[in-house]
DNA sequence: AAATATTGCGCAAACGATTGCCCTCGTGGG
DNA sequence: CCCACGAGGGCAATCGTTTGCGCAATATTT
């Protein structure tokens, strides 16, 4: 508790100046002579002056803080996302701070009412899964506070929202495996209460009905936790012996995908083709490497951040709906099978 | 900007009381009684009172912010340890504010200067990998600001660390694979600038020359960017054709040592056997699952925080340097050779 | 030389809350 | 009847900055 700082009042007794006036040599107000704020400037200096930014923000009415409400931590979107999203955050001077709903409601409730005691001046925030509407952000407009939501977000017309463009991308997924011979796709999904789930999902069968190719329930596995995967992957295994081609929504559906047809004994791609919606790490250490269609968290991040930033600057509550394209990286996971089929459409 | 919040002035109005009368009875204090701390309530929640910690923060003079500073969001680390110390910081009530110095002294000084303009209460520090020496962080001595370090951190004597118990698990490490019978085996190591690195590697020789097993040096890989690791472990396959045994220092070393290993269609572990430091995730999606060193980035993450809000709240500086040791894990990745040799200590 | 502009700076009121101290009752004891 | 005391509440200072306005002295204009 030695932290007794210097402040403003100090340094204005030592130079004998009013407060106000080392308040505005040391913002460089013109105001102020040359001479008197090199002076100021020398002093502050050598009592090592620290702006407190708090007292400073409390008169300016912002705080530049921007709240990040995020579910959990996993290891395979959030570092990424949030590595965007500080990026630009520094950058533009703003500060962030990040909290964990644990995916609950309760939590997540909690965390935004908090955002608004600490006045932030905007919030980042990617629903929990037990989020089913969006009540509990109306606090948030009440104090003129923006918030953008991605990622895992649900239908909404009065709230801006950044997300991947899953739907398309379950549908490119399931269109580059038909055109490398793949009739027998097996889709894994999880929890369908996601609408990144779902939307993904109907791009995956909206693609089979668009080509008529069939898919029956059984191709569709919808793993809520991932210890069910391995079960239903064998189950779905022995429905459908024509199986060639699996695709998994997620990353961490991915690896686990991955290990157990590695230890199934499943060759990729010569027994079973294998491709992912990813952001790219995992399936460069996965072996073959997994062709993907990319999402970068990084983008994702960093375009989240110019938005919310745009909204506080500008004032600005025009919502916006923003999807973000993925792009197709081909690696070695998928084999061809007979006859590619042409393609339908340029993306 | 409809943000015009309810203050206590507004409510003290409301209510016809003073602005300390409605402090008082928010804060249920007992001079105030029963029936006017309802009726106050009741108005606050009407009107939607919200308290601008800020400014409740700033005449308290501290913040009940705790920021971090990590070199970068990797995706192997940084989650589970940040879930960790959230979880705790939140449990407490304060905000964790994170910032990513991107490896960049320059950066980290900027932004240790930075966490002092925000008067955070703690600052939670993972060095760069520039860093080199602790000056920077003398500025938050002189602000009664209370640091610690933890993972990777640099020789200190002025400041609390927490690590896990490098050396030691390194050792540990090359044991394992001695009783398994493994003799020639190659560690991975990264950058040797990080102490973090060098005192893995100081006890993985150590352990050899306990044993009285010999160790070349080309039996050491020190692999600065991921993209060397290939032609390096070629190398060392060709150098040593006895090698059964590898192990890696970290997950990230793992999972492209592995990729490697199944690509040159070594089996895993009939020809050659694998072991890691491993915080606990990779080592269950590859394939086999991976026998390693467990530290848990969540326990670090916890324990860490634990012991800042310690010093904040006690307003003690007295240095500690908590080394958490890891917990062997064993999967199917190490084959036994010949008979093992006896263990030489428990642990 | 008088009137006006400009320069350079200080006063004091904010921002929104907390808190030490004082004041005013009403009541009970001596 | 007077005094002390406790309960309930208000005044005003405070946290560290910023900023609108005013004021003196100097500089510029006619």
């Amino acid at each position: 508790m030695a932290g007794n700082r210097i402040t403003l009042k100090d340094i204005a007794k030592t130079v004998g100046l009013s407060m106000a006036t080392v308040s505005r040599a040391l913002a460089d107000h013109p105001d102020i002579s040359r001479e008197t704020k090199e002076r100021v400037r020398e002093v502050a200096q050598a009592m090592s002056y620290i702006p407190n930014y708090r007292a400073r923000y409390l008169r300016a009415k912002h705080s530049r803080l921007i709240a990040l409400i995020v579910p959990e931590m996993n290891m395979f979107f959030m570092p990424s996302m949030i590595t965007g999203i500080n990026r630009v955050v520094q950058q533009n001077d703003y500060s962030l701070i990040v909290f964990q709903s644990d995916n609950s409601i309760v939590q997540e409730r909690r965390l935004v009412e908090y955002c608004t005691q600490l006045s932030a001046d905007g919030v980042l925030l990617v629903l929990s899964s037990e989020t089913a509407d969006l009540q509990h952000l109306d606090i948030l407009r009440d104090c003129g506070i923006p918030v953008v939501l991605l990622d895992k977000t649900i239908e909404t017309i009065k709230h801006t929202t950044i997300t991947i463009d899953d739907q398309d991308a379950g549908r490119e997924a399931a269109c580059y495996l038909f055109e490398h011979g793949h009739t027998r796709c097996l889709g894994i999904f999880s929890d369908q209460r996601q609408r990144i789930s779902a939307l993904r999902l109907k791009g995956f069968q909206r693609a089979h009905a668009e080509m008529g190719i069939p898919l029956a329930e059984s191709q569709i596995l919808r793993v809520a936790m991932v210890d069910e995967l391995e079960e239903q992957l064998d189950r779905a295994f022995a429905a459908h012996p024509d199986l060639s081609a699996i695709f998994t929504m997620t990353d961490e559906l991915l690896v686990h995908t991955h290990h157990l047809l590695s230890r199934r004994g499943t060759r990729i791609p010569e027994d079973v083709s294998l491709m992912a919606i990813s952001d790219g790490q995992a399936p460069t250490f996965l072996h073959p490497n997994v062709t993907h269609l990319r999402h970068s968290g990084v983008e994702l991040g960093e375009r989240t951040a110019h938005i919310l930033i745009g909204m506080i600057e500008h004032n600005s509550d025009a919502m916006m709906d923003v999807r973000i394209r993925t792009t197709l990286v081909e690696l070695g996971s998928v084999a061809t099978r007979s006859a590619p089929t042409k393609r339908r459409a340029k993306r």
